[in-house]
DNA sequence: TACTAATTCTAATGCGAGTTAGAATCTAAC
DNA sequence: GTTAGATTCTAACTCGCATTAGAATTAGTA
């Protein structure tokens, strides 16, 4: 009756399970899409019936609502660990490329739940998607300030628009989630190219 | 009961509908997706029941395909109308820029018709995703060209992946359909950014 | 006005979805 | 081995969907 055992104990089975269900779930939510996806496949994959999900989750929205939180977590770690690398005072250069390996790296190693945010951005019934928003617009916040640093410490010229160039890293950034395949060019040598032109782009 | 006479007039009303139907059906596919659309939102949208939309399309996924192919013939003849309006023996400078204006000014103008395109990549019943795939691929072609003649008038440099090169550009450039609203910046000065900071990037 | 073809509507069918309640099973501590 | 709690299953229910056949309506022609 040790209310500590109860609550460490059976609680690692139980997170395991949940652990596999939102791994398959994001798995097909990035394939299929959120509403061609059924409840009935995610359970499959997990080994088990529609009807046993309910004991994890509360409805597919809820199951929708984690899988996002994650994907955005992910990128938003993956990048604050390559900023942790650099100095204090590290230059724009040193941090775009910071951000862009980490959002890269974050993008394709976990296909799965970065490419459900951004399949499914705008399809999404619109109380899951006003949860998703607040994280994302917290990362891109970031963003804004790694911009805001390269055109004080005059990396970026005077004739381009901060924003505009943020939203060009981004896109090309995200849509690499689209084409690419493990079994080619190594994440380095992406990182390497994203990084030199748009450097080069912007002074 | 002279046959020119029976498929001239009819026909425009019939056409005129169906004009409208595939617009209503761009605009839904665009904002929700394909499967979280329903024939009778569509429906609705144009004036009529869904059970009328069968004696214009044979299904919901002829519709879809009917949608996809505009979608990408609109991007495919506005590039080729900024092509036409160079040189025959124009730059890699000014061709990128054509390019540029063509697939941004289709996108950001016909955001219906190209953001579903864009959306339901890959979510798609494979016989719809099949019919797609064919004219997209003709259209990349196109730009494959392009870079080929950058990488040959020496305007790339040797250690850029030309394909790579051309992944980020696209990828920036559809990703603008995601954030792009009308009421902001010009769609030309838009050109000029990505131009520029493609060209400076790039050699 | 009457006839004919084109166009739309009505009503029904079947299917698969998300969801739920309660029964069945499994797990672990005593 | 028994018992209590955690976990999964079964079987249903409701709903909205795409699709269809045939009736109803519209519009053009003679």
């Amino acid at each position: 009756m040790n209310a500590k055992v109860n609550k460490t104990k059976p609680n690692l089975k139980k997170d395991k399970t949940r652990e596999v269900l939102l791994d398959k779930a994001a798995q097909m939510f990035s394939r299929q899409g959120y509403k061609s996806t059924s409840l009935k496949e995610i359970a499959a994959a997990a080994g088990m019936k529609a009807g046993s999900l309910y004991y994890h989750f509360a409805s597919k929205e809820a199951l929708m609502v984690e899988v996002l939180d994650r994907s955005i977590q992910f990128i938003s770690d993956r990048v604050a660990e390559e900023i942790k690398k650099l100095d204090d005072e590290y230059s724009f250069e040193a941090g775009l490329k910071a951000f862009i390996r980490g959002h890269l790296t974050a993008i394709l190693t976990h296909p799965d739940y970065t490419t459900t945010t951004i399949r499914n951005n705008g399809q999404l019934p619109t109380s899951v998607q006003a949860s998703a928003h607040a994280k994302r617009e917290h990362y891109e916040q970031q963003w804004r300030r790694l911009m805001k640093q390269g055109r004080e410490q005059g990396v970026i010229r005077a004739d381009l628009d901060e924003h505009l160039l943020r939203l060009m890293v981004l896109g090309s950034l995200n849509w690499s989630s689209v084409w690419y395949k493990p079994c080619g060019k190594s994440i380095d040598s992406l990182v390497e190219q994203y990084t030199s032109v748009f450097l080069n782009g912007c002074r």
